[in-house]
DNA sequence: GCATGTTAATATGGGATTTAGAATAAGTGG
DNA sequence: CCACTTATTCTAAATCCCATATTAACATGC
């Protein structure tokens, strides 16, 4: 039993309180008749929660609406200042920072180069810095910072913190980023692998709205996905749900980093794109990446289909079918209302996305296919940032029993 | 906003009720300064809380315990006789209805054969003897019956009950057969498909028990599978997760019944292996399923197995190996803690067991792999029956915030 | 401009439940 | 027989919600 809730006064208390906020939150400017009217509870319930929210700094008044035969309503929203949110996003070769306020706004963002030989030590003062600058940006208190949020690479332990060896971080083996962090900040840490950061994101900011089962893909130079079911975030067992990178499509496809065969990381992701255009350079196929044959990057081939290179858009085709027909497997699994695909390989080409979408429609069960919604990533490119911001209001926001997104 | 939960005093009682008749359900025979110690609830309350529940007839005093150095706890456990609880597995060709009693005892079960060719009407109306009969055996009044589970075969709509178009049965489509039961018998009814049930029953009373997150892999005629995650049944947007038997695990594979290629049901079921028997032995291969080449059965398939016929042991190795790739995937996927599997194909052939519990270890993600169990159903033959009745135990001991088993 | 009705918000008293702490009951061990 | 421990019951106080009455502010029609 993990943890034992009983029922007492506070438990009504928390219930209410955070039912109210999420509500004010959720229909924006409203009223407290409208918030009684919504939940069923007594307006004396109302007008104290509201009153204890208001004295939280948490909810603001701001002005009478209009009347619809009687007493005007005082019309309550969230203090966007109340508390500050930090989003940080730590990838192999780059660090960004960001400060949100409580509506989901982005103030101001850092973005700092990182080396792979870049020591944890050294990264947690850089994020330490670059949250102190931000709150200096923004004339923000640090005592109103509510979290922090970090998006990083897994594997991880997402309950403790503990990076266990991040790819292309030299010498990052077990790093308990989440306690370094709490304690070179002050501040409440949060730490989640970049798949499921992504998907809190998409259900906080983004289209994934109210939408209680969702999948977000990230296609990149590796392949991960976040998983929400049920309306929570889904970590499996040992923070490894969504390692779809490594599910089999290809019983005879060739081998993945990983040591099996057929994974579809081997066969679809940036890494499997670069090392097959390679491979089909050097059986002959013509190509203007040719000259760059022997370090060919993502961006130099995605650039390359761009300008209609033959070698390229086949590659990135191929990759799209091939995306579809593990996407149809997601769907097969977890019939999930919305799968939401983002990375690189996604924001640079319509055209890995439009196969993939078109495929997995075309190949998943049909009754499950029909209802499926696939899109593309809705936050542009900080989606990885506001999803890290995301994970901390998650935690601001819920209650005992509000199911709130992941 | 599915449910609105709102705080006031009878959601405290309900918490504190239910958690603690789940807690003398759990820990057998138990004190009330034992519950009091586990829960950290106030003397009164438990005092209180075990009151009602006897009034109710749920839980009952048993006797003195023994001393520890002061007076003797009173020992309460549940009432046994308390309620009961009907279980049902409705098959093509079969129906078996099931009493048990609280404590989850199989008290009788009769099993009716089943025509593919009989009407809901027909079938609704057998069901409804079959408990009155059962309950007559037991001598149980019919107002002590808390509800019936139906365990039935997919796609089917859980929430409403109804059975889209069950395989084997014709003529049936939409029918709302929740309804229907509930109007004959007077109780209240839960349909869920067979996969999910068995899920529900290996972790009310199986091997699953304490377990969070498990993935019950049904493998017979067709696969599918029942998905416990965050210690709850996962249907998916519309009662459609699970569809394992339709992932793609062979790209160039065979054609499925769904109209795709290479699905784990085309190649690795029992419908696939006894089709696989015939295209072999017409194409030469010499077996002791010959003679019946028209009308090969799985059960014979089993039996050549048993008695060392080759064809017939290497496509049951062969099944295993397939399964236990799709397995992989669905660890990569779920993360669970436990896999268990059950169904004709895995009961009577330990060859398909092992080889598919081989090869789940050696492909998935190694991280993964060393931490997931992966066992033969433990409830025997009536697995889906248990399964059944324990859709019931799930709706009687949940509470609005203990976290129960599915 | 005033009476009437409507909507919003506040104030008051009552009820349900938990909690804390004292009192009681029934043992153990020396 | 006494000191100590454990289990249970009893009583009073605290907290929170709810129902109802009351006040406040506005719209509308005459």
């Amino acid at each position: 039993m993990a943890q034992i809730i009983t029922g007492n006064s506070d438990l009504i208390k928390q219930v209410n309180r955070s039912l109210v906020l999420d509500l004010i939150r959720q229909r924006g400017p409203i009223s407290k008749a409208d918030v009684k009217q919504i939940t069923g509870l007594n307006f004396t319930t109302v007008t104290n929660a509201v009153k204890d929210l208001i004295s939280q700094g948490l909810v603001q008044e701001i002005g009478y609406g209009t009347s619809s035969g009687g007493r005007r309503p005082m019309l309550l929203t969230l203090n966007p200042e109340a508390r500050y949110v930090i989003g940080c996003h730590l990838q192999s070769t780059e660090l960004i920072v960001g400060l949100y306020d409580l509506v989901g706004r982005l103030l101001y963002s850092e973005s700092h180069s990182k080396l792979p030989a870049d020591t944890p030590e050294m990264v947690v003062d850089r994020i330490r810095t670059g949250m102190y600058n931000l709150l200096a940006k923004a004339e923000v208190d640090i005592k109103k910072v509510e979290g922090m949020g970090v998006a990083a690479p897994g594997p991880l332990d997402a309950e403790n913190g503990v990076l266990y060896t991040p790819p292309n971080m030299l010498g990052w083996h077990n790093v308990p980023l989440k306690q370094m962090l709490e304690q070179a900040t002050g501040v409440p840490v949060f730490v989640d692998k970049d798949g499921n950061a992504a998907a809190v994101g998409e259900v906080w900011f983004g289209k994934g709205k109210g939408v209680r089962n969702l999948i977000f893909i990230i296609v990149d130079d590796g392949i991960g996905a976040g998983i929400v079911v049920h309306g929570q975030l889904y970590r499996g067992s040992n923070t490894g749900a969504g390692e779809i990178g490594h599910i089999t499509i290809d019983l005879d496809g060739p081998r993945c980093s990983c040591g099996n065969y057929g994974c579809l990381e081997a066969i679809a992701s940036g890494f499997a794109l670069v090392r097959k255009a390679g491979e089909a350079i050097r059986r002959g196929a013509t190509s203007q990446l040719t000259p760059h044959l022997n370090n060919i990057t993502l961006s130099q081939l995605l650039t390359a289909a761009d300008a209609g290179d033959k070698l390229a858009c086949d590659l990135l085709e191929e990759c799209g079918r091939l995306l579809g027909i593990a996407i149809a497997n997601v769907v097969n699994m977890y019939n999930p209302e919305l799968i939401v695909l983002g990375g690189k390989l996604i924001q640079h080409s319509p055209l890995v996305f439009h196969r993939a979408q078109e495929l997995a429609h075309n190949r998943a069960f049909s009754v499950l296919a029909e209802k499926v919604r696939i899109i593309p990533a809705t936050l542009g490119d900080k989606y990885l940032l506001a999803g890290a911001a995301a994970l901390v209001f998650t935690h601001l926001f819920r209650g005992p029993m509000n199911d709130l997104p992941a």
